[in-house]
DNA sequence: CCTCCCAGGTTTTGCGTTAAACCTTGAAGC
DNA sequence: GCTTCAAGGTTTAACGCAAAACCTGGGAGG
């Protein structure tokens, strides 16, 4: 037999359609204690299962929240490879989840495709992760769904956002090599294009290293992708920028391959040089050394982007920015300086 | 003004209803060029977007395939900081997308409570990856999809199933080892249930032993779970394990930990010890010394998956039973003895 | 000339659910 | 004794879409 329908527990309860639906929905005060046992007795029995489509098509809404991450650059696949999202998707999911709603996860290439076809679904809300094209955004307003970005300088009334003090968490970093006794310190990054996060950290590495007296150099900027691959192949970069002691990578990704391609490279770590990273991915345990790395509680601004979003959907009025706190967690990548 | 309907489109294109539907669903044979142009015109100028849950609700399908991954044991968090399953899910997504399906995502925990939510959205298929309680396939009986296990050696008509040759992947491993004239070899693996993947595999292990006139020594079997932490614990426990010098471990992420304990316990690889993983994970690239491992194309797998679901929900008939292959990868983890 | 068919539509109906308006009965208030 | 009200319902309509049945006005076949 088909599914049942609330047509069917209600000719078993014996009452009307409606009352069925208001039991379920928990608008008690519609029925006396009677019935409503009556009526939780067939949806027992009878297995029923509410059908969304009919409930989202009726209330114009869905409980779920769309999540939009990078496709990767060659192939048309979600970026689950990179931990970083893997880990934050994670939070998001049991944040909303906790709530009451639900994540469709969804990438985006080049186009605005996948978001048309995401749109298609009467979402509720959207959480985006990863930075796109102008057009993706201009698309996102058009949809004018509560949105959120997550590590976005974006500026615009129409979206929330979540991210951490880059600027700030760059120089914290920065000093903490310095305070290594390093004074030639190399950033090991992704493309840098203006007003987004890599940015923000290139300027906190810069104020850190003007602050202490070091001056930048433009030379120590090693500038490629978030990949582990581009870290492997900045090894070559830095040891033939001479004089360099210690790198700090944007992203523990990078900083990982920088561990890989200084390996091979035959040199140790930390005696010849130090790595940080930024992100304690959980990779950052996994590698050799253990990587000393800047935290940013992926998993936590994850749970808190599903419960802003939550907040937001619940019309509790929920801050238009909010920030997490970094912490640097020292493992075994960074040596001091002049005590070998 | 609000989202566009069908209905809106008709009265813009000066045609009923129903002609909108067909155009917009392909089915031209019902429609002069001359309309279906004038049709199109209209869906472009009014940003007409199908509404997912009207078609869902009256043709009883939604084109989405749900995917079901277990949850964290402590945290009810998706796996997917295991490199294994975002590498899966990625795949997995891909395919189903070039197929014109839609990903729904989902973790099950202890009841069935995620699955039943699932269930509200009319999927038209499910793939699930991982290994659960018995109640939990009995639902997924009932339910009555299409439903393709991944890994899992359940042999149930009601499913299909797709894996990789488990125990000749294993015996093959643990001879390439043999053939590096290790002879006592340990394997480090996760827990031990009756008729799973990880049983095949010590299967497959002993086997390659006993052939090799080596004899299988129940000690030399270490068993806790499929986490980096017990691979590290594991560490301890091989050294004390006075004679080993290989270890085959059923997971990368198992091995990673290994290396890592060994690192901490001062011994070096693969001087002292040899370390072979499983999966060929993007991690396992990034450990040091890189893995020699056993890879099975997750990706790959996961692209699999969604064209088999895609190919049964088009009635194109699938295998019930797919398999992909294994290959060795040798990278740098496993040395040849007695050639030092 | 009549029948039949076919291209190119239209109308009707119903999917499962809920909001909104409506009905009924009995008891309380005056 | 009449009104008012509340508790506990019921009825109706609508959400957007598509399957199925139904029109309509030629033209071809006989």
């Amino acid at each position: 037999m088909a599914r049942a329908t609330i047509k069917d527990i209600a000719l078993a309860a014996n009452v009307s359609p409606m009352t069925v639906s208001n039991v379920i929905n928990g608008r008690r005060a519609k029925a006396s204690d009677e019935t409503v046992e009556r009526i939780m007795a067939a949806v027992k029995t009878l297995g029923y299962r509410p059908n969304m489509s009919a409930r989202s098509l009726v209330s114009n809404a869905s409980r779920m929240v769309g999540v939009i991450i990078p496709f990767t650059e060659n192939q048309n696949q979600l970026l689950l490879d990179n931990p970083f999202y893997a880990e934050m998707i994670s939070g998001i999911e049991s944040a909303l989840r906790a709530n009451g709603y639900y994540m469709m996860l969804s990438g985006v290439g080049e186009g605005n495709a996948q978001l048309d076809t995401l749109s298609h679904w009467n979402m509720d809300a959207l959480i985006v992760l990863g930075v796109y094209r102008e057009a993706l955004y201009q698309r996102l307003r058009e949809l004018a769904l509560p949105t959120l970005l997550i590590d976005s300088y974006i500026d615009d009334p129409s979206f929330y956002r979540l991210g951490v003090d880059d600027e700030a968490a760059a120089y914290q970093a920065t000093r903490y090599l310095i305070g290594k006794c390093h004074a030639d310190i190399a950033l090991v990054t992704g493309v840098i294009r203006t007003d987004g996060v890599i940015e923000r950290r290139v300027d906190g590495y810069k104020r850190a290293l003007i602050e202490a007296g070091i001056g930048f150099d433009p030379s120590r900027i090693l500038s490629g992708s978030v990949t582990f691959d581009w870290g492997a192949k900045a090894a070559e970069q830095l040891v033939a920028l001479r004089g360099a002691t210690a790198a700090f990578c944007t992203a523990d990704l990078i900083a990982a391959g920088l561990l890989a391609g200084l390996h091979r490279l035959g040199r140790r770590i930390p005696e010849d040089y130090s790595v940080m990273g930024f992100d304690n991915l959980s990779i950052s345990r996994m590698v050799y050394p253990a990587l000393t790395t800047v935290d940013q509680s992926i998993l936590g601004k994850g749970q808190l982007a599903g419960r802003l979003i939550s907040a937001i959907l619940n019309k509790t009025d929920a801050p238009r920015d909010s920030f997490v706190d970094v912490a640097i967690v020292e493992r075994d990548s960074v040596g001091q300086r002049g005590t070998r």
